[in-house]
DNA sequence: TGCTAATTTCATTTTTTTTTGAAAACTTTG
DNA sequence: CAAAGTTTTCAAAAAAAAATGAAATTAGCA
């Protein structure tokens, strides 16, 4: 019996292609963890965006093998990045979840959500350096008044492309 | 003695405004660490680009608290992102380390070489997902087929955006 | 309302990543 | 070409991040 695969459940046959859908949380493991999300988040949403149908937390579990701890938080997270939403489905109790196709949105969401809040900070801690200039040398003064200028182009630009940016992805 | 902090060498106060230097750390620990990068390389970093003059090895390794194989790491690091640049310095052997501040360069540098092989890889996964389309239930092959479209748009615009996007930059 | 299924939380364990430190490998120069 | 200074490498230690699993909480139903 080569491969006991962790990832078969109860679920028909018929219901899923198992090799795409293993290409598919390969897929997504590796584009979530670029964007620094853990391998369980990516796990759940590559097992979600090929399903045909919306699935409760104990089948994500089962078909991937993975804790009803981990399930529980990645979906948490993937709520928060409104990468997921419940369906609801008569005559269950479970929550079903289905996955937010739409990259784009999902996008612009992730620079809201996760990006622009840092260059908040970034821009607070530009302030704090402008105030600890010394002024006693006015030819070092200048130098470091150069860099922070170009701190502040960098985090205006980013603060400007970024949300841009998803406006423009047409896809 | 309020705060023997392990950042202090032999360089003169007068080189190097602290307060500055401090924000500036924090800055770039904070930035590197979204893009991926370790403690140490943000630090270095950071201590750098504030650097009125290059620094050598062991100076960065004194200022900042941190251990040779970091520094050494860390340095390699940058210099592969092209982050900094070894100046020479007459009458000293040990190389010179300078920060590279035009952030449009180094983004540029960076979507090339950290983020482009990984949309190749990425063009690849979809291809083998097409391999792999049953082609036994017409029904759910053809939402199969629309979620694979999906993702080679993704991956069409973010190959040609990313690069764009660094030559946008006018910062 | 009480019972049970479903979900969340969180202390603990496991895994992964980063740092350290010392040995090895270079490199310059006297 | 040897000796001293510099840098790299890499096994081991430390730190950080993620997963687990079981207890606590919440929510639906009889």
């Amino acid at each position: 019996m080569p491969h006991p695969s962790p990832i078969s459940g109860n679920q028909s046959v018929r219901e899923s292609n198992r090799d795409l859908e293993i290409e598919s949380i390969d897929f997504f493991v590796r584009m979530m963890s670029m964007l620094g999300m853990p391998r369980s988040v990516g796990e759940i949403y590559g097992l979600l965006y090929f399903s045909t149908t919306p699935l409760p937390m104990d089948q994500i579990v089962s078909r991937l093998g993975i804790s009803l701890g981990s399930a529980s938080q990645g979906l948490k997270t993937l709520r928060s990045l409104k990468a997921v939403r419940t369906s609801y489905v008569p005559g269950d109790r479970r929550d079903h979840y289905l996955a937010e196709t739409e990259f784009r949105r999902l996008f612009a969401n992730f620079i809201k959500e996760e990006i622009m809040p840092h260059m908040e900070s970034a821009k607070e801690r530009i302030e704090r350096m402008e105030d600890s200039l010394s002024g006693t040398d006015e030819q070092t003064d200048e130098f470091y008044q150069i860099r922070i200028e170009k701190l502040k182009k960098l985090t205006r630009a980013g603060g400007r492309l970024l949300p841009a940016l998803a406006g423009l992805l047409k896809f």
